[in-house]
DNA sequence: TATTGTTATACTCTATAACTATA
DNA sequence: TATAGTTATAGAGTATAACAATA
């Protein structure tokens, strides 16, 4: 993943092609997470028994959603979601309901061992990584205030 | 992915368990990654008709690397590896070689067409998000200057 | 004996197409 | 006719265990 622009900004600085700046950022940005973050995000659900989609899902639960809902969520196709909503289902953490107004409907909702589960893995997921822990008190704010302008 | 904690820091400020900034910054991270830039990366590599472990294990191989040493950067089972450079061998991307000092050992290299592929891979992958692009030039290279900290 | 990579097996994810039950 | 979810099928990732070749 060594992608790092060594390029230079131009003699004429503020024109339009200028991206040298956020190429080094997306490069350090993409590093930081490959390297570090995801095999610690890996550990965490392996931890749980849980597999990446799986672990989507449950994330995508705060409320009941549409089998349909979830696919185009985790980007795969419906019919995915109908094995790995069953596995979840085999477990006791998730259940299928009707839905009110649309009979062709199912929603997906977590039962009470997959809110405590879920409530768990929220929980460990919010614990930052010593990167971010050991990072000044003034970076850790403005790494806060920069990603959230980012977000818009 | 709503993981934004909400608490604030206590009274006394400065003890060993005020993590609240780091904490916020963090949730921020995830979202950004996982809402913006996940689903861009996902978009790439099926461009490339790539999925995630072939697209990993092309970024890989700057070198010739052993089958072994995919696996632990994987972090998947040696047996998995077989599978993998087999079908992007079966595409013409990459070969096994042999290992001169150690004949039990295979080395998985870029074949010319794997190169081609891989060089335009890199410059794609290369191309800042317009979430970064849109910044200021001082987040960006604030941004920049944090993430390569948090690096070590 | 230990290690590298493969094979065999089983389970899961993924996409496509055909099907059902609703709308 | 169109949509939501399922089933059937095939290809690919993943883990475990057993194995061959080599160290």
């Amino acid at each position: 993943m060594n992608v790092v622009s060594s390029k230079k900004s131009p003699k004429r600085g503020g024109t339009k092609r200028d991206d040298a700046l956020a190429r080094e950022a997306w490069a350090l940005f993409q590093e930081l997470f490959f390297s570090r973050f995801r095999p610690r995000m890996l550990a965490l659900w392996r931890e749980f028994d849980l597999n990446p989609p799986q672990q989507m899902t449950l994330g995508l639960l705060d409320e009941p959603r549409p089998m349909g809902e979830l696919a185009s969520q985790l980007q795969c196709d419906n019919s995915n979601i109908t094995g790995i909503v069953d596995r979840l289902s085999d477990r006791g953490l998730v259940e299928r309901r009707p839905s009110p107004g649309d009979r062709r409907v199912k929603l997906v909702a977590l039962t009470d061992e997959g809110r405590e589960l879920r409530s768990e893995l929220d929980r460990r997921r919010a614990i930052p990584p010593d990167e971010l822990l050991e990072l000044s008190a003034a970076d850790q704010r403005a790494l806060r205030d920069i990603i959230g302008r980012a977000l818009g």
